[in-house]
RNA sequence: GCCGACAUAGCUCAGUGGUAGAGCAGCUGUUUCGUAAACAGCAGGUCCUCGGUUCAAAUCCGAGUGUCGGCUCCA
């Protein structure tokens, strides 16, 4: 990271920042986003898109949530805010207002806008209420009574929940709940508790954005304004999160692909990236050793065309489930679609001949370029795009090797996960209710999942009836720097989607006809997601065998700038990704530049070093080593990049 | 899609109705330098687009486009 960066961060927290094996500053970690933002996009879930909108991350993620000791505080931090909005905005009606991780919001429906300016004045009355200490008390309400109060005071919202709460007991037969409400000064508010005992033992806060969020999420409600804030014990651990953001600001890969020379994006076509050569230049360096991978366990390639007329998205479903995020196209009177997903098209390649028992696995991978139109308020950078690519496979299995296929698949993920330091975490997601196709050969395939799951020695979670309506899948998960979940891979055994829709079979050893089953896998997921969490996860310092630009070779002087192209001959034979700074400046000039480019070596070369043909490395973390021969270095360098090591 | 904010040089950003600015990057020249910024000069603009108000618009108003923060971590 950039040494402009303070080299250590207010004390007050536990997680201390940590000096990585690249040298550079990681960030802190994040206070664990524990459930998954409504935007986040699994790319790589493909016919998951059918299911339900209720991804699979919550429960796995509930798993691990825990009850923050902060939390009453924060909750009463946002009653404070509540109070100061409604004494500056008089008639403003409360939605909710919880306790986050890391802080807190309260929704709002306000007569006019609110906009950041508001926020300094909402601050300073909260300064007050805290100042003045005022203790929270708490009060039960017959339900009654409590509604009239609450109606009285034009609380429609609260009205709302609370008849909510009613009409849930009511249906599980139970009494009508006993309401409390909270109070501290003049503001009382619905409130199931628990709060501090009062104001005064809010801590350091800070308010920091507003934003429009629907009531109860739901687009036919009204929309509401939310206020985030952020509070913490002690000021210290308030500026070590302030500073965290910060940090994961600096390393936002829109910010870095830009100042990297990634990628960039522009209004021609919103949410798909031009990759520049560099970016490029990962990319392929990351689809390669992908290939590789797959090579060696038999894949085979193929290529399916991307804008295919909608009798095929007819028969596969998508146009009665899907039609809204994809593309259309008008040729001649016939309606065409631009790809969402490779799937359906590798049935074509499947079934242009009969096939064998002997024929599977049958591993057709494909790197097709797929088009979804998400909405435009959804579009994120590379994490939620229109134009992506998955490094896809659909591999066509007969039932009895459904299980070697899912642990020969486990170990893809751990092979391509370690050569950038990512611990894999596993969800096991079962037969939903609403499930396709008979119950005996779902509890089949997960059994054989299960096993593999248990074969391969890893932790996982089983989020029972979690599955797709056409699958059970194992959903793969990483932490990333910054502490943020992500879920990058899948592998879905795909008993009927496919198959039954499509009428796949093959022959088996008496001639009979039957069905096969489909995985589909996806291991980095959609590449332009996958390098928008590489960058963040190593801050643009990417690993030696995947960076874009590997090696900066420095000549001192301009006598110096012959020998460095030399140099770079030899290291390009080798296959290194290496460029020569030949401009005028001085060495510690191209230095900076090369650090600033987190180019993980810069070979310097002054009179010495070319009289002996050498030259002297320096890494991104500033160790200066030993002068080495050309010929010496090249095998290093090329070592190096083979053992693809996450550093 | 919806709510809000934002859009000025390649990048980061100043500029509240009256001659379009800075730093970095770029180019040219001088410097030839030993591990994170040599010096000087030059060039660089559809102030996002379209329309309106005004003697006059980067600035005020409207529409559009794009980007950013969000859109149940439930009283």
């Amino acid at each position: 990271m950039s040494p402009t960066i303070p080299p250590s961060p207010p004390d007050g927290d536990q997680r201390e920042p940590r000096l990585s094996s690249r040298g550079g500053w990681e960030a802190f970690l994040l206070p664990p986003r524990l459930t998954p933002r409504m935007n986040d996009q699994a790319h790589d879930d493909d016919l998951d898109l059918l299911a339900p909108a209720k991804g699979s991350a919550d429960e796995l993620l509930d798993a691990n949530a825990h009850d923050d000791p902060l939390d009453p505080m924060r909750h009463s931090a946002a009653h404070v805010m509540a109070e100061a909005v409604l004494e500056l905005f008089p008639g403003t009606k409360l939605g909710i207002g919880p306790a986050i991780d890391g802080g807190f919001y309260y929704d709002f429906e306000v007569a006019r806008p609110l906009t950041p300016e508001d926020l300094a004045a909402i601050e300073e009355r909260m300064r007050a209420s805290i100042a003045a200490d005022h203790p929270f008390v708490r009060k039960e309400w017959d339900p009654d009574e409590g509604r009239t109060f609450l109606a009285a005071k034009g609380q429609s919202y609260k009205v709302e929940i609370l008849d909510d709460l009613r009409t849930a007991a009511g249906l599980k037969g139970e009494k009508p709940p006993v309401v409390t409400t909270y109070q501290h000064g003049p503001f009382i508010d619905l409130c199931r508790g628990p709060h501090v005992p009062s104001t005064g033992r809010i801590g350091p806060f800070r308010l920091l954005s507003v934003a429009g969020a629907y009531w109860r999420g739901r687009e036919d409600r009204p929309m509401l304004q939310r206020i985030y804030g952020t509070v913490w014990s002690t000021q210290e651990e308030l500026d070590t999160y302030l500073w965290r953001r910060e940090e994961a600001r600096k390393r936002d890969h829109r910010r870095l692909g830009v100042a990297l020379d990634l990628f960039s994006f522009h209004d021609v076509s919103p949410g798909s990236a031009f990759w520049h050569p560099k970016g490029q230049r990962l990319w392929r360096t990351l689809e390669g050793a992908m290939r590789e991978v797959q090579e060696a366990r038999g894949y085979q390639e193929i290529s399916t065309p991307i804008l295919v007329h909608r009798k095929l998205w007819e028969q596969s479903g998508h146009w009665d489930h899907y039609a809204e995020n994809m593309f259309r196209v008008e040729a001649e009177g016939q309606t065409f679609s631009l790809k969402p997903m490779n799937c359906p098209e590798s049935t074509y390649i499947y079934r242009s001949r009969v096939r064998s028992y002997r024929d599977l696995p049958l591993r057709f991978s494909e790197y097709g370029r797929l088009h979804r139109n998400e909405r435009s308020g959804a579009l994120s950078g590379l994490t939620r795009v229109r134009h992506f690519v998955q490094d896809d496979a659909h591999i066509y299995v007969r039932p009895d090797q459904l299980g070697d296929e899912i642990r020969a698949l486990l170990g893809e993920v751990s092979t391509t996960y370690a050569w950038f330091g990512l611990s894999p975490r596993f969800a096991f997601a079962t037969r939903p209710e609403k499930a396709l196709g008979d119950p005996a050969v779902w509890e089949r395939a997960e059994g054989l999942i299960l096993a593999a799951l248990r074969d391969a020695g890893v932790d996982f979670v089983i989020n029972p009836g979690d599955g797709t309506f056409y699958a059970p899948k194992i959903d793969i998960y990483i932490d990333d720097a910054l502490g943020r979940q992500w879920q990058l891979a899948t592998i879905q055994a795909d008993l009927m989607m496919l198959p039954e829709r499509f009428d796949l079979h093959y022959v088996d050893e008496e001639g009979r006809p039957q069905r096969p089953i489909a995985i589909h896998r996806a291991i980095y997921g959609s590449l332009e997601r996958f390098i928008g969490i590489l960058v963040e996860h190593f801050g643009g310092a990417f690993p030696f065998w995947c960076a874009p630009v590997q090696a900066v070779v420095v000549p001192i002087a301009d006598r110096h700038n012959e020998a460095g192209a030399e140099l770079a001959e030899v290291l390009r034979a080798r296959g290194i990704r290496v460029e020569v700074d030949d401009s005028s400046n001085r060495m510690n000039y191209k230095i900076r530049a090369a650090q600033e480019q987190k180019i993980p070596y810069m070979l310097v070369l002054g009179d010495r070093e070319v009289a002996a043909r050498a030259a002297a490395p320096r890494t991104r973390s500033g160790e200066q080593q030993e002068p080495l021969g050309w010929e010496a270095l090249a095998d290093r360098l090329a070592a190096e990049a083979a053992a693809r090591r996450p550093d």
